[in-house]
DNA sequence: ATCGCAAATGAGAACGATTATCATTTGCAT
DNA sequence: ATGCAAATGATAATCGTTCTCATTTGCGAT
């Protein structure tokens, strides 16, 4: 396990709760989650954490670093585990299923664009709202 | 007066709470409001309407088209008049201005992402979040 | 102008996501 | 094993937004 060492290096004690939050991330088996998803999924595999701690974590995990939060519309956030690498996201409006993508060239213009108006860029996020066309789309899961 | 007939056009009829709403955005002082924002302009200016019938008449100027409703980080909407051209939103995170652009090559680009993997774009956000670097920027309004 | 009535309004309750409170538990350095 | 700051979890509170429902209003027909 290496799980404690992550989050040693990030300043927090290992705790049962934020070991059980980091491993569902690292489990993969759900890439982007929302706080209620990832108190859902330990419930269901028999980890009871309070709702209130998987806020919290999530958020100190954020801020660690170890986490990404997302705002998509619809109101709730959502996280994913912080591979380093910035990217953006598709969404499906159909089944929900969210696709990631980097393009150089929109990258590049965002820069520009905000140098000209006198910008420094912190942060930004994409968010491209489609229909799958192709089968692989439940269409409503 | 050309309000009602706007609302007419939009296929709703034209009451008082209305023509208010419509006349606030019309009046250019602030051009992105939230529910919040266009409740407290209202009641500044003497005019009370019902912070239930704002949240109601900004959803239906979103569904006739004379709004365009925004997800900006922080949880609430905010809403601006509709005027026909897409544009996309820089967001200062020193004083909270917005300023819009539009650059063809991103949103050709966004296009080709959707396309090559099977998507079909229905809408999309793109919002820099950034610092006027600006002496205009008065870093906390 | 008056009537009639469906549509609209507004006060307040309800809601969903998130945060705050605080008594109890736990990780961990000694 | 002990002590204690830090973390947890049940619950209350908050925030933005939507819902409910009794009252009011716009407006077409008289
Ligand atoms: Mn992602
Ligand atoms: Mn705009
Ligand atoms: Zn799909
Ligand atoms: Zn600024």
């Amino acid at each position: 396990m290496h799980q404690p060492e992550h989050l040693k290096n990030a300043g927090l004690k290992s705790t049962v709760p934020r070991l059980k939050v980091l491993s569902l991330f690292e489990s993969g088996q759900e890439r982007h989650m929302s706080a209620e998803d990832v108190y859902k999924l330990l419930l269901a595999s028999g980890d009871d954490v309070g709702l209130a701690t998987v806020y919290r974590v999530l958020t100190q995990f954020e801020q660690a670093g170890l986490l990404v939060r997302h705002y998509f519309e619809g109101g709730k956030s959502v996280f994913e585990l912080n591979q380093g690498k910035h990217h953006d996201h598709i969404v499906c409006l159909q089944c929900g299923r969210v696709e990631e993508f980097y393009d150089t060239a929109i990258e590049a213009r965002q820069e520009k664009v905000a140098a000209d108006r006198g910008f420094s860029i912190r942060d930004h996020a994409l968010h491209i709202y489609a229909d799958c066309t192709k089968k692989q789309c439940p269409h409503k899961v």
